[in-house]
DNA sequence: TAACATATTGTTCTTCCGAACACATATTAA
DNA sequence: TTAATATGTGTTCGGAAGAACAATATGTTA
């Protein structure tokens, strides 16, 4: 259906796995030993008809020079962190620890190549009303926030997350949900970050 | 203050600026000729260096075979084609052609490798009370819907996104918003895909 | 000032690796 | 039948590229 017979499926496909695990592109002499050929002109070959449907592009006399095309064209991927879970109700603080990771285009985010930012997952309802919902992973970056911003801020004390406001000119947290009070800083309001994006995964 | 001295982090940007532009990684002599270096060697020094403060892997022996570490910690990326915009509210049609593409981990999506997926840009706000919002990214799969899946859906010439509810055994499109009406087929009900993502970007 | 890490140069060696050529054998389409 | 196309084998060549060794400078820190 893709145009590629069954042996330049699999050259490919091992071609891909070799990337993945290593970082590197196999050297022609590495694919022919791996599938067993005599000669390294077999390997050579295959590579060419990849390049000539298209799978592969190849920079001439480099070595283990294979490109895959949509690397090529794919916008530049930044790895974001994410530190546990925040909560958006209950009182609860958010963990420190690293949490896995979060890889993704930077286009897609709108943000700029410079912005510092880690992800939390967010627990409770209390910003439903900003489509911000239990589970939602949200993407924060380092910076003021403006007003109306949604951010992760610490309150005196907690952690969490909430609608920036100014009311006379003093910073409050609301909630956007009826069910959940706004809260005034009794001391401080240290902003965390400032959400700038949001994934929800199907359950 | 991150332990690099300042050749350091200018080769590592230029490695990395490199590795974007041609899908390759410089070699030795590369690095070399770049920077204006007398001899290979004091670009081999340097890549020690960076090797031995983690900043990137080298593969002893073989050739442009040094790898950033988060590439190989990173999980999968697929690269999800955007077609455009589809109507969650007006009519409209969604278009054909690919309007970019959105890269991103699949394990942060929840998907199988195997899935199928496009995505569409939302427009209108019929979806709302399923948190989903004018200008949200839905990531689609190919595949049956389940009852209260939402659903891009093609029905009497129009496409939509909608929740696919069962009533009677009979399947029918609803809005999640009172201002819309839900939509029974009058001929024909066609899904395109079904939602397992949604990206938010700020404004 | 001595010790040490970093940065740089010059040279040589070996291996890695792409490229090319000649030839063989199926399979498939015109 | 003829002509591509795909899949190989065997061999050779040369340039690409990593590695090692011997020096020299330049800071920075103790």
């Amino acid at each position: 259906m893709s145009g590629l017979t069954k042996r330049q499926q699999e050259i490919l496909d091992y071609m891909k796995m070799a990337h993945r695990e290593t970082g590197i592109m196999p050297s022609t002499r590495e694919i022919q030993h791996y599938f067993g050929f005599a000669s390294q002109t077999a390997a050579v070959g295959h590579l060419r008809a990849l390049e000539r449907k298209g799978m592969i592009v190849r920079l001439p006399g480099k070595a283990r020079a294979s490109v895959f095309p949509e690397e090529l064209e794919r916008a530049e991927i930044i790895d974001i962190p994410i530190y546990g879970n925040i909560a958006a109700g209950m009182a609860q603080d958010s963990e420190q620890q690293k949490d896995g990771c979060l890889s993704i285009d930077i286009t897609s985010l709108g943000i700029p190549h410079t912005a510092r930012t880690f992800a939390l997952k967010v627990r409770g309802d209390s910003m439903v009303n900003a489509h911000v919902c239990d589970g939602d992973t949200v993407i924060m970056e380092f910076r003021d926030p403006k007003r109306g911003d949604i951010v992760a801020a610490l309150i005196d004390g907690e952690t969490t997350l909430k609608t920036y406001v100014l009311k006379d000119g003093k910073p409050y947290l609301q909630a956007e949900n009826d069910d959940y009070p706004d809260l005034i800083p009794a001391r401080e309001l240290i902003i965390q970050g400032v959400m700038v994006a949001l994934l929800r995964a199907a359950a």
